[in-house]
DNA sequence: GCTAATCATATGTCAGACGTTTAATTGTCT
DNA sequence: AGACAATTAAACGTCTGACATATGATTAGC
């Protein structure tokens, strides 16, 4: 572990680069602690203030956590799948927003991925899975529900099938492609009739998985992905129109 | 922008939290200054290395980018999906790793995902990304190529598929899941009949990809995914021998 | 009017100090 | 001897104040 010392600047980002190659590359085991933040200054001739940017910086990536008291310190900490969904979430949403991704590229590629796991979802449910998409698909029939909450209910419908698929790795990259939508689906006024249709389809859905016919899930996720598409584009033409008259 | 002054610790985890969701929710713009670090530290009434230690955080998730200089400062980051993708599978290489993910699982995940990009690439795929394709085929079928090598070649013909699908949102998620499985493929020995396989699987996804025969990638990429777990079992099988017999 | 020196601003870094948390050690009492 | 309480030490969390450095803006000089 070292660094350059005659670089410009940003000494914390080579130290924490050090550090993050050393984890990365086995040097450093998981639940290992790293040296006390005055030791480090001392390995990498630099202050502790110093030290210290380069490890918050390393525990913003969830890489370290730190443990204050007599035995405490900065331990490289075994990074969860539930950990990882919050950053992929955020990310995800920040890379829509940023990029004006369309309505219809997020869409697409969100029902793209999750139609993959139809058919491995369909092998592997458990009722566990099928209750919670029954119980997300009856709240969201309820009239009175904000669009939010219905928005919310449609993400964890959503998680609940990502999930029957049984693969972790696949309901953690999904994660980000199905909760990065929410804010812009949230764009959409679900009208009493729309609503409705895409209750029927998680009806349907949550039927073919029932029955562990995955081409019938997939059939219908992709009918799905239609017509949110359609009711997209009526508000964005509905806009259109409003800002021709305007 | 607040945060609670009485919590015990961890000022710049709130002071961070506070302004990633600020950019989050829209308060702060893309290309937005941010107050210098004293400003912030009066706003807040905490010292400037703790604003510091915040600043820090929140570029190490690129949310943020400093300048130096007298119009320098911090400002809200454009999040480009190109500087998301490293995070992406720095996090996706420690999750496999971290928590013994099986090689098939690992493989299920990214061949499941890979295929869901079938039917977009051979309708959109140009006539670049089929010669990136049978360029590193032709790579691959080279004698005298480390397993290294000829791993990373897979990795970059296997992104040329994904990228042929014209849809960076899935370029994005797939980044991960496929570049993750690199380490994980280079426990394999490639013998020279392993890759004229590999090789000859690859050789009828771009035919396939070229004639726009999208189920034809699908089939194809099923088997190849079959393959590679026959591979990584019969790997495992000879470590498992080997152990009993030491 | 244009170039060059100066200045102001803001980040990058350092040194030293104090507070707080936490576990281990020590000391005392039963 | 054993259990409980007080002390101590290690480490992180934070603060203050300072200096170094980069860089755009300003000003002086030609």
């Amino acid at each position: 572990m070292k660094i350059d010392p005659n670089s410009p600047a940003d000494l914390s980002a080579q130290i924490a680069k050090a550090i993050r190659d050393a984890i990365m590359s086995g040097d450093l085991l998981v639940d290992e602690r790293l040296p006390s933040e005055a030791e480090l200054s001392e390995q990498f001739d630099v202050s502790r203030p110093t030290v210290r940017e380069a490890l918050k910086r390393l525990g913003a990536q969830s890489l370290i956590r730190t443990q204050r008291g007599a035995t405490g310190g900065a331990f490289v900490n075994r990074l969860r799948f539930e950990d990882a969904y919050g950053q992929q979430i955020t990310t995800s949403t920040l890379l829509l927003s940023m990029n004006d991704v369309s309505f219809e590229t997020a869409c697409e590629a969100r029902y793209a991925l999750e139609r993959s796991c139809a058919t491995l979802a369909s092998e592997r449910r458990t009722a566990d899975h099928l209750a919670t998409m029954r119980a997300e698909t009856h709240r969201q029939s309820q009239p009175g529900l904000t669009d939010e909450a219905f928005c919310a209910s449609d993400v964890a419908f959503h998680r609940a099938l990502v999930d029957a698929a049984g693969n972790p790795v696949i309901s953690y990259q999904l994660a980000g492609a199905v909760e990065a939508m929410q804010p812009l689906m949230n764009m959409i006024t679900f009208s009493a009739r729309s609503r409705e249709t895409i209750v029927g389809f998680h009806s349907q859905i949550t039927d073919a998985l029932e029955q562990r016919d995955g081409a019938a899930v997939d059939l219908q996720l992709s009918a799905l992905a239609d017509y949110a598409n359609t009711l997209a584009q009526s508000v964005i033409d509905a806009r259109q129109v409003a800002k021709a008259n305007s």
